[in-house]
DNA sequence: CTGAAAGCGCTTACAG
DNA sequence: CTGAAAGCGCTTACAG
C-alpha cells in the first residue's frame, strides 16, 4: 500500500497542500516553476492520489456499477458479456470507471451481501441494471434516494423510470410472424424465467399472432432457464406434439440446447424443425447450420443506457426518458 | 445519496458519535437499553455506514477485484464466467465483496483508466489476476508494494508470485496422448495468443508428445483466439492437410468453430475428424456431438486461489503458495 | 459503560 | 499565484 500523502509532497517540493492539490487537478492558477517542482517530486516519491480520501470529500466517486442477476447458476450470458463490453468502453471514454456486481431484486433489502449495498453508501455515482423484476424494489428505493440510474430491460411498475429495451411483445410477434410466412405452422416458444417482464412480453407477442391466425399450435413454455432445459424440453416437444416444426427460443446461447435435441433424434435444421433464436451474440454464427435469429441492437443498448445515465449523474435527473430499440431478423440457414 | 451520518443519530438517541459507533460496529461494551435506543434511531433514520468515510480511516475496504483483460474483444468467456461466480460466492461467505474490472498487462502502466488504477490507490485489500503475461509488469508492481494478490494462471517470471494454475504443459501432452492412443496419427493443436504462458506450455506439452512418437504431423497454429478464426483455420487445415484427422482446441467455446467448419465440410465428427477441447465449460456438453474435452476443475481453482488470497489478507504475506492442478479427460462423443 | 478529540487524505472557500 | 484551516464521515486510543 501506499503511503505517500499530499502532504510528504507538499514538505519535499517546500509549498503546501494547497498548492499540491492545485497541480494534481491541472488548476491553471499556479506558476509553471512551481508546477514543475511539485510535479517533480511527485514523480521522485511516487505519489498517487487516495481516490477514497478524494470521494469523502467531493462527494462523488467517478465509479458506476453495472449490476447483474444469476441466471441458472451463471451470473451473466453471451448478451451481458457483450453489453458490458460495449459499457466498458463508453464508460472509460467519459472518464468514469465502471464496475461490475451481483445483486438481485430478491434480497437486495436485508442482505448486506448483496452488490447493492454499495450502492446505499455511495460508493458509486450511478447504475445500471440488468435483470430487474415486476415490482422490483430496488427502483423504488433508487428513485426516492435519487441516485442516477437506468434499467437494462422494461418497468411495467413506474411510468417514471428511465430505460432502455427492445420492444419486446413485437419481438415475439415478429419471430412468430417469420415462422409463418416461411410456412411453419407448429411452433413452440421456449421461454426463461416467467417473473422477468421480458419473457412475459415476448410470450404475449407470440401468442398475438398465433391467435391472429388461428394456430392450434402456440404453446409457450417458461422456465427454460439454460441450455439443460432447453434440451430436455426440446426432446420432450418431439417426441409429444406430432406437427411440431418450429422452435423459437428465448436466447440464442440456449439454442445449443435445442440444437442437440433435434440432431440426437436424427432430425434436420431447418428442414424438419425450423430453429429461430434472440440475441444475435457471437454464436449463434457459429452454430451449425450458423441460427437464425432476432437481434438486439447492442451497441444501441449500450449507448443509449449511458447517455441516459451521464445526462442524469451530470446535469441531475432533469427529463425522464425511455427508449425502446426495434428488433429485426438476421437470416441465416435455421430457419 | 443518503445524507444522514453518525452524527445525526447520536443526536437524534442523545448519544455521543463513539457510542454509535460502538453499537455499529457490534461492541459488546454497550449497555442493553442504550443500544436499543440507537438502534431504534438509525432504523428511523434510515442511517446507513458510509463505508468511505470507514475506508478512509481503516485503511482497509474489505473489497477485492478480479481482474480480466480482453480477448479478442470480449472481456472474458465461458471459463472466466464460471471461475467468476464460485469466486462471488466464496467472497460473500467471508464478509467481503468482490469487482470485476478489466486490466490489461500492457496498458496498467499509464493509462489512468486501467482498472489496476484502483489498486494503486488502495480501493482494494486484494486482487485476483486473470491473463497475466511473460514479464508482466503489474505482477512486480504488486509485490513492490506488498499488495495481497493470487494470479489465475502462472508465472515464470518470478520465483515467489502466489498462483493457482492448470498443470497445462501436461494438459497438450494428455490431450496428444489420448488421440494417439484411439488412433489418431494426425492431430493440429488451435491455440490463442502466443504471449500468454498458458498457451506456450500447452503447445510444449503437445509437441513432446508427438516427438516422443515420431509422428509427422505435429502441427500448432497459434492466434485462434475466436470462434471465427478457429472456424476459418479449420477450413483450411481441411483442405490442405490430406491426412487431417483430429483438431485439438484450446477452449471449447472456439470448438463451436472448428464444429461448424467440419459439418460443412461434409465431414462427420467423430468419424472423419475428432475433437478434443480444453476447458469443460457448461456449453461443451451440448455440441453435437458432445464434447470430449480436458476438465479445469473450476471448483478447486476457485477455492484454491480464494484461500491463498485471504491468507495474505488476514495474516500478513506468510510463505508463498503455488498450486498445480491436475487435468483429467472427461469423455463424450467427439473424439 | 460512555464521551471529547484526533486523524485518515483529500478539496475548497477565504485571505492575502 | 499561494497558504492556513475547516470539513467530508468515520474509528479509536485515551480518559473518566
Amino acid at each position: 500500500m501506499n503511503k505517500i500523502t499530499i502532504k510528504d509532497v507538499a514538505r519535499a517540493s517546500g509549498t503546501s497542500v494547497r498548492t499540491v492539490s492545485r497541480v494534481i487537478n491541472n488548476d491553471p492558477h499556479v506558476k509553471e516553476e512551481t508546477r514543475r517542482k511539485v510535479q517533480e517530486v511527485i514523480e521522485q516519491l511516487g505519489y498517487v492520489v487516495n481516490p477514497i480520501a478524494r470521494s469523502l470529500r467531493e462527494k462523488k466517486t467517478n465509479m458506476i456499477v453495472v449490476f447483474v442477476d444469476r441466471h441458472q447458476g451463471l451470473y451473466w450470458g453471451a448478451f451481458h458479456n457483450e453489453i458490458i463490453q460495449e459499457l466498458h468502453r463508453l464508460t472509460r471514454a467519459k472518464g468514469y470507471r465502471m464496475m461490475i456486481s451481483s445483486s438481485s431484486a430478491d434480497s437486495f433489502a436485508e442482505d448486506e451481501n448483496d452488490g447493492f449495498y454499495f450502492l446505499k453508501n455511495g460508493l458509486f455515482d450511478g447504475a445500471i441494471m440488468f435483470d430487474t423484476k415486476q415490482g422490483d424494489q430496488r427502483i423504488t428505493y433508487l428513485k426516492e434516494h435519487k441516485i442516477p440510474f437506468v434499467i437494462l430491460g422494461k418497468d411495467k411498475s413506474n411510468y417514471d423510470t428511465p430505460y432502455v429495451d427492445l420492444d419486446n411483445e413485437y419481438a415475439g410477434y415478429l419471430g412468430a410472424q417469420y415462422l409463418y410466412e416461411r410456412g411453419r405452422r407448429c411452433p413452440a416458444l421456449l421461454l426463461g424465467d416467467a417473473n422477468f417482464i421480458v419473457n412475459q412480453e415476448r410470450a404475449a407477442g407470440f401468442t398475438k399472432f398465433t391467435r391472429e391466425k388461428g394456430l392450434s399450435c402456440d404453446t409457450v413454455y417458461f422456465g427454460i432457464t439454460d441450455m439443460g432445459s432447453a434440451y430436455r424440453q426440446t426432446l420432450k416437444l418431439i417426441e409429444q406434439v406430432k406437427e411440431l416444426d418450429a422452435i423459437f427460443i428465448s436466447g440464442d446461447e440456449r439454442g445449443l440446447g435445442v440444437y442437440r435435441a433435434i440432431q440426437e433424434k436424427g432430425l434436420s435444421i431447418p428442414h424438419d424443425i425450423a430453429v429461430l433464436g434472440i440475441d444475435n451474440v457471437r454464436l449463434s454464427e457459429y452454430l451449425y447450420p450458423p441460427l437464425t435469429t432476432i437481434d438486439q441492437p447492442k451497441q444501441a443498448f449500450s449507448q443509449s443506457a449511458w447517455d441516459i445515465l451521464v445526462e442524469q449523474m451530470e446535469q441531475g435527473s432533469g427529463s425522464v426518458k425511455r427508449i425502446i430499440l426495434t428488433p429485426t431478423i438476421v437470416e441465416r440457414q435455421s430457419v
